[in-house]
RNA sequence: GCUCCGUUGGUGUAGUCCGGCCAAUCAUUUCGGCCUUUCGAGCCGAUGACCUGGGUUCAAAUCCCAGACGGAGCACCA
């Protein structure tokens, strides 16, 4: 499918030993605690990537066995699948953790049979103080028949949480001491938010879990974060123990992101929305791939900036310019052009300049038409595009003015006055007949007036406001089209 | 404290395994020029990097040793 490329160039490393397998196989495993923040959008990306060049197959996995500390958010599951759908990606099969606990627990007690794990109950600080010293707990010895009915027992709910675990028998002394008898299951007196598995009160810890569904769904390469760089090393303790093969693992490095206040964590955005500091997960100030959505963005223009970061194990900074220029590129050629001026300042007109401008929509597509933009005698310029007096300023698509006594003096100059340098060119909207437009940016929102035309504009379409930046219109308010107090038309900042 | 891992321009990345074709690739950023009723785009150009110190070698970004700096794990979180 890709065999006439095969030898170009691509953006992403090759997988390794990606030629011993009949098909490539990932997974992406996200906690459903809340919508995508950009940095989710990587595994989708990369995987997705790797699936179109191999042409090969991944799942996503919801990784909810934490009823309690980290607990799933119910709307998460959807948002995420959304938010999948929206960088370009479908999932060839959806799993969800919480619905496979029958299938954990089974191989837990094909675990306990190969002599692989017993059931605990020291306190974490008695294990840990042991552990550290390289010694094992008294429990680790105990016969077959005891782990069994202990780990039944825990599976029946008989026991609080934190009075019994199930360990995975590694080495006690291993050098690593991240390794030692690591907990595969505890108890967890929460209910976990999901129907289905509400029941339940004996819960696999991640290791364990993710372990086992990477094998049974036949996962030949993992991509994950080094934070969970030792997972694979304890993962392979239980591989061993049932004799599979561990598939071939990456782990990268953090990612980082500039141009933003607020921090890129799920948990901090859900406590700032809570808080009523941010309107929503879609505020254009988030982080999150709901925002730049409704910023404009396109979902294609994450995927390839997150790409091009690679898979090194070293921490990324993402510069939020790289993606916006590839969206650039992306929406440049179909978006109209249009005038918004912000934080206007009012200046009157003298010198019967022409009674419409006619700017093209686009100015390397003529055929698209012109916009319509009635005069009148005052315009709003922006404050930083205010001429010096006795200085000649060129309005984008009218003409020639020159700035005196508070007036802006039509002069009829021709365009060669700004070919020779002297004259700046700005835009500019007819102070009587322009509409409100809040324009909601990373930064907050900013006010101002926009030409006529954008008042009729449909929601969702994407402009481009000279000199300004890109945006999207996000509301129109048909009634208010003339000098209402309030915006009219509401639009959300794309970038420059 | 114990165990891992990493370090190429402002940012990301290629090259490192198998030393020479690397006075180091591509993208982005910044700056300049051309074009354009002069935005953006496009075209052209500029600035800008191999963590440090030793060693091996005719030859080191690449191999070896030491150090510095950065990151991760040692949870009944994911």
């Amino acid at each position: 499918m890709e065999a006439d490329d095969e030898e170009d160039e691509h953006d992403l490393p090759g997988l390794p030993n990606a030629d011993e397998y009949d098909q490539i196989r990932m997974r992406c495993a996200p906690n459903p605690n809340g919508p995508w923040h950009i940095g989710h959008a990587r595994m989708p990306a990369v995987i997705g990537t790797y699936k179109q060049r191999y042409d090969g197959w991944f799942c996503v996995r919801f990784d909810d066995t934490d009823p309690e500390t980290k607990r799933p958010d119910l709307d998460a599951y959807d948002a995420i699948l959304e938010d999948l759908s929206y960088l370009g990606f479908e999932a060839d099969e959806v799993y969800t953790a919480s619905d496979r606990l029958e299938i954990y627990y089974d191989h837990a007690r094909r675990l306990i049979d190969a002599g692989g794990a017993y059931t605990c109950s020291c306190s974490g600080e008695e294990f840990s103080a042991l552990k550290n010293s390289g010694k094992p707990c008294p429990h680790r010895d105990k016969s077959t028949e005891t782990i069994h009915d202990e780990f039944e027992d825990m599976i029946a709910g008989v026991y609080d949480s934190g009075e019994m675990v199930l360990r995975v028998k590694t080495d006690i002394e291993h050098k690593n001491p991240a390794l030692r008898d690591w907990v595969a299951f505890r108890m967890v007196d929460t209910p976990h938010p999901r129907e289905p598995a509400a029941d339940y009160r004996c819960w696999p810890m991640l290791d364990f879990q993710s372990g086992v569904d990477d094998h049974i769904v036949g996962v030949t390469h993992i991509i994950r974060g080094i934070d969970l760089q030792d997972s694979a090393k304890r993962q392979r303790f239980v591989y061993d123990y049932f004799d599979w093969e561990y598939p071939e693992v990456i782990h990268w490095g953090h990612v980082q992101l500039d141009e933003y206040d607020v921090k890129m964590s799920t948990s901090t955005l859900g406590t700032l929305i809570e808080a009523g500091d941010l309107d929503g997960w879609d505020d254009p100030r988030a982080p999150t791939l709901q925002s730049l959505r409704r910023r404009g963005i396109e979902g294609e223009a994450i995927t390839e900036a997150m790409v091009q970061l690679g898979t090194s194990t070293s921490d990324v900074d993402l510069a939020m310019s790289s993606i916006y220029a590839t969206n650039r590129n992306l929406i440049d050629e179909e978006t109209d052009r249009r005038f918004y001026v912000r934080e206007g300042v009012e200046v009157g007109l003298a010198g019967s300049p022409p009674g419409e401008a006619n700017p093209p929509l686009h100015p390397n597509h003529e055929d698209r038409g012109v916009r319509h933009i009635p005069v009148g005698d005052a315009v709003f310029l922006e404050q930083d595009d205010l001429p010096a007096r006795e200085t000649r300023i060129w309005l984008k698509g009218l003409g020639c003015f020159h700035y005196t006594r508070d007036v802006l003096q039509y002069t009829g100059d021709p365009i060669d006055v700004v070919r020779d340098g002297d004259v700046d060119v700005v835009h500019w909207v007819p102070a009587a007949e322009s509409v409100s437009l809040t324009l909601r940016t990373p930064d907050g929102d900013v006010t101002g007036w926009a030409e006529p035309e954008v008042g009729s504009l449909e929601p969702g379409a994407l402009v481009q406001f000279e000199r300004v930046g890109f945006a999207r219109i996000d509301a129109v308010d048909a009634g208010g089209t003339d000098h209402a107090t309030d915006a009219s038309v509401v639009a959300y900042y794309t970038h420059d």
